[in-house]
DNA sequence: TAGATTGTTAATCGATTAACAATC
DNA sequence: TAGATTGTTAATCGATTAACAATC
């Protein structure tokens, strides 16, 4: 029952062999799906179930039913006939998976609206984030308070990243400084960049990059609208 | 020539046939890839480049080459041997098929830290987004400005959606106040929710729901850096 | 012309769907 | 027990990859 192929995408030749067990590499939708399944289970226990079948789980994202139960099978996550998946195990499973349970330390660079709006949000928590240090480049910035934290110079970054070794980086500077920044965060040492400028960055196989691009979002969200409103006309006349 | 299957997923079966030109639907991943061509030819424009090879997007994306030339012909965007994709016909044809070269008009729902950083990130304006009101429940948030905006009461929402005819609502209320909120704002005709609430959401079908859970994007993130960061000790210890 | 890059067809691969036996 | 729901196999579907002719 050993999985047959194990060919990695480019830029991950030097891994020798599949990790096992729950650490095993997942496909990119099945991700998508789980990390949506951890915060519908979550309100679902919020609101005192402590199970939830896989039909429901499908019914949220849009899916068939069969696509969840395969997801779960495919994390280890083990069901119930006739009561569904076990809301605690789904969460603890999940967490484990999504590596969630560990403390994930990170920087924040760029104080501007969004990044002092991630600064102060206290929502990311949940999922082990800890923001050691905020940093601005604008001497004006520099010294205010935002949340909990105190903005810090530039020049201030690197002993900070030597001293607390975080692994993610949370870039919300301008577009045209954001390459240079995260050129320089990972010849630090960086792990992780979250991107938020609205500019498609690069980065080296091995160092995990998320663009986070919201302008990308709301192109999306106008071209589903349009083509909705559009067919809705078409129905309209032709019905 | 003609596409041969025209099946729809579940929930348009209202739609009679398909949308010809450069409105038909396009597969999800097709219309993420053209979202960030968008973005990447604008920055390859901006540095004074006229044309961009398909090797080059490919590259920036980490797809094949061939991948990027299929998008391109799936909407109408033709490129020239040995030079490339022209950029201005990128852009101008991504604009029609991404629906940005309209006015989107949207209204603003909640003003905590993530609700006010929207309001005054001008970034959106490029994609069309014109954001007419902001409003917040909380009596104390009322008045103050934000960016170019006051914050108007929740009781002017009604109204204001009756003048203005707002295709989208951004939501950025608390989670439990979400479900609510967007039920109220479909009843009251919206066409598109852009929720970033931290709940997965669900309308009913014709409307457009975009859930911007940036919890979940960082989950996934964490995810991808435990996975890597795993596979370099493996890497190290057997090699 | 030679060479680079597009455009497109055919082959492969992987993910989704359908179906149903196993199980509580 | 009967019925609902899981778990899993086989069939279908669609997207990616490979290959190469067309073209500037």
């Amino acid at each position: 029952m050993a999985k047959r192929r194990e060919a990695e995408p480019a830029g991950q030749e030097s891994v020798p062999r599949a990790p096992e067990g729950e650490h095993r590499k997942l496909p990119r939708p099945v991700l998508d799906r789980l990390a949506a399944y951890y915060q519908i289970a979550t309100h679902a226990g919020e609101s005192g179930q402590d199970a939830i079948a896989s039909a429901t789980l499908a019914e949220f994202f849009g899916v068939d039913s069969a696509v969840v139960r395969k997801d779960m099978a495919a994390v280890g996550i083990s069901g119930r006939p006739k009561v569904g998946y076990p809301i605690p195990q789904i969460l603890s499973k999940l967490d484990t998976v999504l590596g969630l349970s560990g403390r994930n330390d990170a920087i924040l660079i760029g104080c501007g609206s969004l990044g002092s709006a991630i600064a102060r949000y206290g929502g990311f928590n949940r999922f082990g984030l800890r923001i050691v240090a905020v940093f601005d480049t604008d001497a004006q910035k520099v010294g205010r308070s935002i949340g909990h934290h105190t903005v810090l110079p530039m020049e201030k970054c690197r002993r900070t990243i030597e001293v607390f070794r975080p692994k993610i980086a949370i870039v919300a500077v301008p577009a045209n400084a954001a390459v240079d920044i995260v050129q320089w965060l990972v010849g630090r040492g960086m792990k992780a960049i979250w991107n938020f400028a609205p500019i498609h960055l690069k980065v080296p196989s091995g160092i995990s990059l998320r663009n986070e691009d919201l302008g990308l979002g709301l192109a999306k969200l106008i071209h589903d609208v349009n083509l909705k409103m559009r067919a809705g006309e078409e129905a309209r006349l032709s019905g």
